[in-house]
DNA sequence: TAGTAACTACTACGGAGCGTAGTACGATGG
DNA sequence: CCATCGTACTACGCTCCGTAGTAGTTACTA
């Protein structure tokens, strides 16, 4: 997965919180506080679609798009892509990570981490 | 942390390889497969420096260049600042990501896990 | 002592990514 | 048939980064 910019990062947000995938319209009234240009929004989600970050249907003469991938998904791919870049010290930089990320969330991952590989041991 | 470029991140890696602080010269001799000048070296670690990525400390009329930080803790740094960038969804990334590591890893995230939670305990 | 070698500081340039948007053109509905 | 809405294509300026040259300073050496 490449990397997004900051207003591409938005537009995915937009589109990871609506229920239903929507149409550039749709999509430029979510960030109506940026105050966009239709076409901006048209070639953000161009890009996007190149980037296969979201899937479009036709929907009438309109396009409707959705994530191509889910908020998480799309996180975990990140993580991944980060920790491949660091070479060697993958393990070490996970311990490192383990001991600063916030507690409640190092509790939230162990648990995953606990059902995961109680059910490799089966 | 700022994002770094495919050189820039070999010239950290050369220098965390290293025992000691490194001169201009000993990283251009370091990366000498891809044949760089000495300027570009230069230029490289100027920007890191400006970055704060690097410490700088003069050996006579040279620099020698070190990290500013250990490798876990840039790589721990950049997973953090993915995981910020998630927004809401941390905690379901973290479980995603958590299902999705090699088991090795995922054992040995757990056992840190362990660690730090069982300080939190007491 | 004057030339050369080593090193730094500053400037430059081209390509890619991205925020931003305009224009041209086709379809559609009144 | 014309205005509206939507898409496709093109464009422009900024920043980052890989890459490097030039100018200037210090220092050693013949």
């Amino acid at each position: 997965m490449p990397r997004l910019g900051e207003l591409e990062r938005s537009v995915m947000n937009a589109l990871w919180d609506a229920p239903a995938p929507l149409t550039v319209r749709e999509v430029q009234e979510k960030l109506d506080e940026r105050d966009l240009a239709y076409t901006t929004v048209m070639t953000v989600l161009d890009r996007l679609d190149k980037k296969d970050m979201v899937v479009r249907e036709r929907d009438g003469r309109a396009y409707r798009y959705g994530p191509a991938v889910t908020r998480d998904a799309a996180t975990s791919e990140l993580l991944h892509a980060v920790l491949d870049s660091a070479g060697d010290d993958r393990t070490a930089a996970l311990v490192h990570f383990a001991r600063t990320v916030d507690p409640s969330e190092a509790a939230a991952l162990r648990s995953a981490l606990d059902e995961i590989l109680a059910m490799d041991d089966r």
